[in-house]
DNA sequence: CCTTATCCATAAATGTTTTCATGGTATTCC
DNA sequence: GGAATACCATGAAAACATTTATGGATAAGG
């Protein structure tokens, strides 16, 4: 069933019918009702490859992101799938892992499945060696990329993110406010997100007067999904490093210190106070529940499904957003 | 950049372009060679729609789910991807909800993207009412549905499944062999799947010479993923009603139990055993780590692409696949 | 009667895959 | 050794199903 079935059983041509299918102008009324009774009638849908070949797009859009199991990719996933399929468009999800060349390689391969933009999820697409971003301006000359949470400077990029610098130090001060000096910063990314939730971390003790202490600042090599691995690396630090709080880079890191605090018979929030990040899930699953930050995920991924809706439609769109976290203060804090 | 202008500057025909692209046979080695130069010079990738159109098929896998941020789903959506990938196959993915409008147009806006198969994530996509499964019928004239998690006999169509009755059989007769009679069974979902469970509960009992208590089988009815919500409803339920162990029909719910133990100051397992089920991240979040039920995802994952790759391949392939649950033992139960 | 607006049809363009025909080379059989 | 056969590499052309530019026809208005 084509479109000339179409037009032949109406008694028009195929370009009318076309036009009636695309809503375009140039057609009266009548001619209308009658082609639209024919489609009716025989059930018939455009071929989805014919018309992306006529037009040059599918729409269709490509998300990748490093794994789409976790917690806080998963969630930035959904909302961007979901706000693009209220905009009538469909997304290819590819998880790349870790690995600059299967980044490279599968960007590439969105590229060549003609997809209208690729949404690249989480910070860790954008090195902090300059030379390995190469592949996203390469890829930015063939369509535009979306970034989330992550910031880069380049023709046809846009960004939306959260300012982690910002929030971190915010809820750092927060504990420093409370009268705990002695604050542990557990982390587990070093890209750019993760190295400025750091230097929040540090700002906020410099900006209290208290002395940066580099055993305090403790990196998590593991795998944060792995939350009892969390626990017995805390249960493996020096015990001369003494901390009365734990700023957490993630909510699954914050877990898993509340984890150990619970198996070394530790009292939250009077023994030790826990921060973590993301707002996730995690976050209300212990007991007290976990005081975190709330980064925005939903309003970033809002943000940047308008953007890119805005850039199909040729509209010029800010290239960088940048929202404010919010502390969402529950039972691991004093 | 077409094949055309390929096969110009290789001084040879469209045809032979294509088959040297295509590994196909009847290239001389040396023609082969040639052509391979040119195409790497000018770096060309053949255009995804065009090849659509002439092999009607652009190898992509649509992925029907109701909620992708749902942690089991998620985790369901990332192992087929990522061996969809492995096999040269990329995914749309589409969030349907839990309405059955949404999951016919979804599906059938899938169908008429051309995808090569569809594959329904989660038990919801069936109902009870048979007269409801009739756009899965539809849908499998088109092309062929795997379903994972869901039990249903039509042509084109392929189950993945784990025997969830025998599973929470087995576990809620691990509570009772701990010597605690008492079991509340909770749960969230009344698709075929969760009817199933329910149903291995009761075997249990029966099998064990317990009398089967209505007000011991407790429906929650809020969303699973508002962990505080689940501990609420059972601090609500009427106090008369007396129970030593919790069987969740999954993790979710078994964290809100626990979540609701802990605030009523009880201890567990003494006090109360809890068994979740789905062996998801949640279960070692808490402390002490919840006992659960391994239903197999990734070995089902796994199965449901293979089946896929055959039939894509027209090898006869099994309709119905069924794998059996494991009891995960952790410090909730006894 | 001419102009303009409205509507529609023909044809070109999109870029592949694949069938069929052809010419040439190698193998086999007598 | 020559004819028949098979096979292989190659190219021309058809098929895939749309969108859209161009221009022609008809009706309405001045």
């Amino acid at each position: 069933m084509t479109i000339y079935d179409i037009s032949e059983k109406a008694g028009v041509s195929i370009a009318t019918v076309s036009r009636v299918l695309n809503g375009a102008g140039n057609v009266s009324a009548e001619t209308r009702k009658k082609v639209l009774a024919v489609i009716e009638a025989c059930d018939y849908t455009p071929n989805a490859f014919a018309r992306g070949l006529g037009l040059n797009s599918m729409n269709t859009i490509g998300i990748l992101c490093a794994d789409s199991s976790d917690l806080y990719l998963a969630n930035a996933v959904y909302h961007i799938e979901q706000e693009l399929r209220e905009n009538n468009y469909n997304c290819i999800l590819c998880c790349t892992g870790y690995n600059l060349e299967d980044k490279k390689k599968y960007l590439n391969l969105l590229v060549n499945k003609k997809v209208d933009s690729v949404i690249l999820v989480g910070s860790n697409f954008i090195s902090n060696d300059d030379k390995e971003n190469d592949y996203i301006r390469e890829a930015a000359k063939e369509i535009p990329l979306l970034l989330l949470n992550a910031d880069f400077d380049c023709e046809n990029v846009y960004c939306s993110l959260c300012d982690d610098f910002k929030s971190t130090m915010q809820a750092t001060s927060h504990i420093i406010k409370s009268g705990v000096k002695d604050i542990l910063y557990l982390y587990n990314s070093k890209s750019y997100s993760g190295l400025r939730k750091l230097s929040g971390y540090q700002s906020a003790l410099t900006q209290n007067g208290i002395p940066l202490r580099m055993e305090l600042m403790q990196y998590f090599p593991g795998n944060h999904a792995d939350l009892p691995a969390i626990a017995d690396f805390l249960s493996s630090l020096d015990q001369n490093i003494k901390y009365h709080a734990i700023m957490a880079a993630d909510d699954n890191l914050a877990i898993g210190a509340i984890k150990f605090a619970q198996k070394k018979g530790l009292s939250i929030p009077d023994d030790l106070s826990v921060i973590g990040y993301n707002n996730s899930i995690l976050s209300t699953c212990c007991e007290p529940e976990l005081t975190t930050v709330d980064n925005r995920l939903e309003a970033l991924c809002h943000h940047i499904v308008r953007t890119l809706i805005g850039i199909l439609n040729n509209t010029e769109m800010a290239q960088k957003v940048i929202f404010s976290g919010e502390l969402i203060e529950r039972g691991t804090t004093l």
